[in-house]
Parts: C-alpha cells; sequence; structure tokens
DNA sequence: TGCCTGCCATAGGAAAAACCTATGGAATTG
DNA sequence: CAATTCCATAGGTTTTTCCTATGGCAGGCA
C-alpha cells in the first residue's frame, strides 16, 4: 500500500467516480483504476461499488475512506511538525476570524506579529464562526477567533476574555455628549442592527431582548462597517464592540459605553486539539493573550 | 512522500544505520540512501545526523520518527479493520495470556471460539505481564489476559472479576482431607512458592506477609506445572489459582478452599485502546466475561 | 428501437521510479 | 598503516506507474 493510493481512493470517493477524481488529480483516468484496483487486491476485497453513473463505496470503502483520511491528514500534520523545527520561525500561519472581530483586533494582532517573526507568511480568512470551524476541522486554519460557540472535541477552546460592547451614535447625536448611555435612553432610537448570520447579531438581538429595549430595527445590515457609516451619517444607532472605537471614531461616531449591566461580548481563541501546533501558532496565541489582556477583557495573562 | 519512505525511515532509525536496515528490508543500502534523501529533500531538511558509526535522527527525525511509526500503525490498522469486514469471521486473533492464567483458563476459551469461529485463525502468546504489555501497545496482540497491571492511556482495562486462590496439597498430606484450609495450618508447611517474575508469586509473598505466614520457603519455581509436579511427590505445598484445580488433581494433588479471608487474583483483559477491534477480539472478550461468570469470578455478565 | 453519451476496464507502449552492483571517500580499529 | 565499517554516488537494469487508445456496458433521448 503506498500514499498515493489513498490519496486516489480518498479522490474517488469524494469526487464520486473515476473520471472526476482524475481531473481533480490531473492525471489519466485508467491510472486511478489501476491504482484502486492494486489497492483493492491488496486488501482482498472491493472498495467501490461501480455503478452506471459512478461509484459508491462499499461497507468496507466507507470504513476505509475514513481511516485513509485520517492517515493523509498525519501525514500532512508530520510534515508541519517537521518544517517546524527550523530556525528562524518561518511558515505559513493561516488566522481565521469573524467579520466583526476581524477588523478592530487583527491590526492590533498582525503587525506585532510580522514584526516578531518576519519569516512567518500570514494568511488572514474571515468568515462566519460555522464556516471557520469547519475549516479550523478539516485543517485549512492553525486557528480561530470567534466568539461564543459550541464545538466539537477535536476542536480546543480557550478564552481570551471579555470585550465591552458599547453604544454606536453620530457624533452630532443628543446623546454623543454623554459620558455613558442607559439603557432607557436607548428605547427610542432607530436601530440598525447586524444580520442574525453574524453573532454578534444575535446576541444584540438577545440582549435587547432581555434588556427589554424594543428598537425600531428597520435596518439589518450584512457588515458592521456598513452600520458604522450609516450611523456617521445620522441614520440611527446600534451596539458596537468596543474594539471598533477607533474604527468608528475615524468615520464620524462615537462609540459609548453603556451603563450596567455592561453587555459584553466572550472572544474565543480556537485551536485543533490533534493537530500539530506550530510554534507560529503558540507565538499567535501568546499575542492574542497579552493583546486582550492589555484591552482589560481579562486580568491575567497565565491559562 | 509515500510509505515506502516511512518504513525505510523508521527502520534506519531503529537499526540505528544504513546498512543494518537494508538487511533487515531485504534492499541493498543504496536504495535506502536514496529514498531517505528523498524524504530528507521533500521536508527540506535533514532526518539523520551521519555519523562514522551510523546514524542518529536529528531533533527533525525524532519528531517525524514518532509520527511515521503512528503513520504505519494507522495503515495496518486500516488494513485490519477493513478485513474484518468480511463474513463470515475470519481473520487472525492474538491473544496474550500469563502462565498462571494461560493453562488454566485458555482451554475453556479457545476450543469454544474455535467451534463458533472457525474461519479465525488462532495464536496465543503466553508470556510475563509487562512484555504482554508491551507487545499489546505494539499491536501484536489483539487482546491479552493478566491479573493485575499498571497500564498507560493507551491500554484498555477490564475487570473480568476475582479468581480465588487454593491451597495445593499432595493427595496424602494430612490436610488433604480436610474440607477447608486454614490460614495457620499453613506455617508448619515447607512451601514452594513461585518465581517473583510472575504476579502470582509477588501477590503470594506479599499475602503470606500480610497473613504473617512465614513458610519455610526453600524452591522458587518458574512455573506453575513444575510446582504441581512438585507437589505431587510430597516435597511441600503451595497456593495456586482456582482454575488450576482439574490440572492439579489430574497429577495427583489437591486444590482446597482456604478459609477467610480467602485470598483471591484479580483477572483483567486488557484491549489497545486506539487501534481498530476486530470482531474476532470482541467475540473473544464476550466469551471470557461468559466464563468468568461461570467460574463465579463475577455476578454479572454486563460491562 | 436505435443512437448517443458518459463511465469504467483493458491493452500496450512510454515515462518515471525504484532498485541493484560496483565503487569511492571518510572515519575507526587493530 | 592496513583493514574494516559505513554511507554516498554513478550507471545500468528492472519494476512500477502513467498515458493514449479502445472496448463494453448502461442510461437517456429521439
Amino acid at each position: 500500500m503506498e500514499l498515493h493510493q489513498l490519496r486516489y481512493f480518498v479522490a474517488v470517493v469524494e469526487e464520486g467516480g473515476f473520471s472526476r477524481a482524475a481531473a481533480r488529480l490531473h492525471v489519466a483516468q485508467p491510472s486511478l483504476s489501476q491504482q484502486i484496483a492494486k489497492l483493492e487486491q491488496e486488501l482482498g476485497q472491493p472498495l467501490l461499488d461501480r455503478l452506471p453513473r459512478g461509484v459508491i463505496p462499499t461497507d468496507a470503502g466507507r470504513r476505509f475512506y475514513e481511516r485513509a483520511r485520517r492517515i493523509l491528514a498525519e501525514v500532512a500534520d508530520a510534515t508541519r511538525c517537521v518544517a517546524d523545527c527550523r530556525e528562524p520561525l518561518q511558515g505559513r500561519l493561516v488566522v481565521g476570524a469573524i467579520p466583526t472581530i476581524a477588523p478592530g483586533l487583527l491590526p492590533r494582532l498582525l503587525s506585532p506579529f510580522s514584526e516578531q517573526h518576519p519569516g512567518v507568511e500570514l494568511e488572514v480568512v474571515e468568515d462566519l464562526t460555522e464556516r471557520l470551524l469547519r475549516r479550523l476541522e478539516e485543517g485549512e486554519l492553525d486557528l480561530a477567533l470567534v466568539s461564543s460557540v459550541e464545538v466539537e472535541s477535536a476542536v480546543h477552546v480557550e478564552s481570551l476574555g471579555h470585550e465591552p460592547l458599547g453604544v454606536l451614535l453620530p457624533r452630532n447625536h443628543p446623546l454623543a455628549r454623554h459620558r455613558q448611555i442607559h439603557w432607557d435612553d436607548l428605547k427610542e432610537e432607530k436601530a440598525l442592527v447586524l444580520s442574525e448570520l453574524h453573532c454578534l447579531g444575535r446576541q444584540v438581538h438577545d440582549l435587547c431582548k432581555a434588556r427589554d429595549v424594543r428598537w425600531q430595527v428597520w435596518f439589518q445590515a450584512a457588515h458592521l462597517g456598513t452600520i458604522i457609516e450609516m450611523v456617521a451619517h445620522g441614520i440611527g444607532v446600534s451596539l458596537a464592540p468596543w474594539s471598533f472605537g477607533a474604527l468608528a471614531e475615524a468615520r464620524g461616531c462615537r462609540l459609548l459605553p453603556l451603563s450596567a449591566p455592561q453587555p459584553r461580548r466572550e472572544i474565543n481563541l480556537l485551536l485543533h486539539n490533534l493537530r500539530y501546533r506550530t510554534r507560529a501558532a503558540l507565538a499567535f496565541r501568546a499575542l492574542a493573550r497579552q493583546c486582550a489582556v492589555a484591552l482589560g477583557w481579562r486580568n491575567d495573562s497565565s491559562e
């Protein structure tokens, strides 16, 4: 048995046929037929049911598929692990972050990281929580920054603390001169809220419900950036994470604290539990923790 | 990267050199040089330090070695897993047992198992606990029967219950007519005890110490069989597991129960936690549990 | 029904990979 | 200092993999 046979088999199962798999692998279809036949011969039984319109795995094939995938993932992991012991630190680090975290937090992390580890090629993936999770599980991401999340055991969750949410107002809004906004002040405002695709959108929705703030919600934005622009133009108000403060000010908004109970959202860092954690990933985590402390999201920097 | 390269690399590390590994693998030494060089090239750094007298792995090599072994083990496991879904049940089942369990218990398990699963090729390994453990971890054994044992997390321990120990006497011994032997009866006897290599030997030693039975130990046997023969010839007495009763009787001994607190030893079945458990292994486990219940070692047959 | 299309298997030759024998250099040992 | 041990390299051979071409089978469509 050889690894290329496993790669071929996995592709055939996933593509549902030899021809499509051949295209994906950039090899001729007979090569696949040959290698799969060899594999089946070695294992002593067919792995695929050849149907007129493609193939589906047999029972044995399904079992083998799962294991083949794991083995290939481990091979990739071994490669990364070995590559990681080169000096100085180099390689690629793929960081995921949700859209309501990325613009506020990542700039604070990426620049210092690049400075400290110039050899590491950074890549950022901004996406919604569930999709980040899936990509982390697949091994595409080294780590991910999300808010509250429910994960499977293969994913390691680690809190970075809690980030306050503030009230986003146009600079010339009557409330904008206050030091602090009270919940009751918000009841009459026109709300611009984030789509509930975003966990922040869902959280704000729940918060307002709990606080009995019945906003006139008349605009659901897909991006916080859109909301900031709208607020800047006096079209309404909103809630935004504290890390968006500078961004909001620059666009002509104000981000003001809310009176107790101050709303907060949890910030979590996700790592894959089984895959090798590169030194770059660990360095990034350390930096993130440090940053969380500096921002007052948590008190100590120990785990 | 291909699996044969991993196999070669593992062999070179374990043999400490290309030449020895080549002999083990039945290939010419330059083939190894070539394939390892390729592997190192693909991983971007040397895995082995070439010394005048052989090779030792670099840091990267050590990391890679661990993972390569795991990958190869998973490949073997995948093969077994796939083979296991053939009907009827077939394949090989390798069972380990310590010498103080094997002769008494295995006959009760092997015959019915072979009858129920004629397609399964049974193999038995009789060895001391530690060595069975190691072989189980290596994947050489499917399961093992031992007494008390401390294991690492990769090994799954499951109690089959507790087997009583009896007193082994010559048939013509004055005590042999009793229904039950008392601890005090033993104090003046000449003891034949098992080498402390065996866990039963250690246990008997501790038991006697605890019960304050100071036997005149003058013979340390390496096998329980030897002890039975010696006892049969009136050379001394001993303690033996209850499952040796029939064997002892056949050789002209008697095995009698001891008064409370009746000494017992734990009987455990070991399985590897991570490796695939063949249906044959599970069937054997079921049979062992059933047998343990029939022998009165435990009350229920549920896990 | 009959043709067309998509899909996989087979055959045979070409390309690539792995392997082997022979040899050389480096360091150690007697 | 010669002999030995061990790994790397070179060059040719064998084996494996891969590709192109082709054939058979079944479903879809006129």
